[in-house]
DNA sequence: TTTATATATCGCGATATTGCGAAATATATA
DNA sequence: TATATATTTCGCAATATCGCGATATATAAA
């Protein structure tokens, strides 16, 4: 992971919101299960948008700035987007910033 | 550590130049080995300034902000500001979203 | 007291981030 | 095709961050 990437991934940390959808990612049988998709696909960007209580068009772009960061996951499935958390790449950054900071 | 202190902290790391710094503090002999004060009472704020390339008071608001988060600590000796890192905060941090994120 | 040195604070312009609604895109259904 | 649903992208206003020079403050030395 260069420092760039690095500079990225921090700085999509350093939103709350986004620190707490990737919270929710990690147990989404918790917090998503009202699910109408299989949770195996993913959350559901729509599903998001309503536990943030922030616009849709917000929190896609919250979405995004993860997604970048390389934090999470998406894949398409017909008309809705699955999201998901990068398990390896995550354990990269902490591992990463404990040797780094 | 609250949520708002660790929200603190990580938009405090989420500047290149303040991971730098805080990342020099590690090593003062290696990288501040020409200050004229011992580097047992931290590192001075000009030297750091020098090192950066930025602005005196450009890099005061940086010193500021990693202080304020807990980074850093400060200790005045007459006319000077030495700075070093709280380890134990950073340790604190490192395990807080090890476990968070 | 005056002057020099070190640092912090202030004010401001430039840039980046956030959040929104509207519009565009994509897919599914009638 | 037309309509409904889900999501992304666009445009824009509000706010936050960054970096600077100038100024204020604090300490030390002449």
């Amino acid at each position: 992971m260069s420092s760039a990437e690095l500079d990225e991934m921090i700085k999509a940390l350093s939103h709350p919101v986004r620190r707490e959808i990737l919270n929710w990612l990690k147990q989404p049988e918790v917090y998503f299960a009202d699910q109408d998709h299989p949770l195996s696909l993913g959350v559901c960007a729509g599903k998001i948008d309503q536990k943030t209580g922030l616009s849709q068009s917000t929190v896609s772009a919250h979405l995004a700035t993860l997604q970048r960061a390389g934090f999470i996951s998406s894949k398409k499935v017909g008309q809705w987007s699955f999201f998901s958390r990068n398990e390896e790449v995550i354990q990269h950054f902490l591992t990463r910033l404990n040797e780094q900071l």
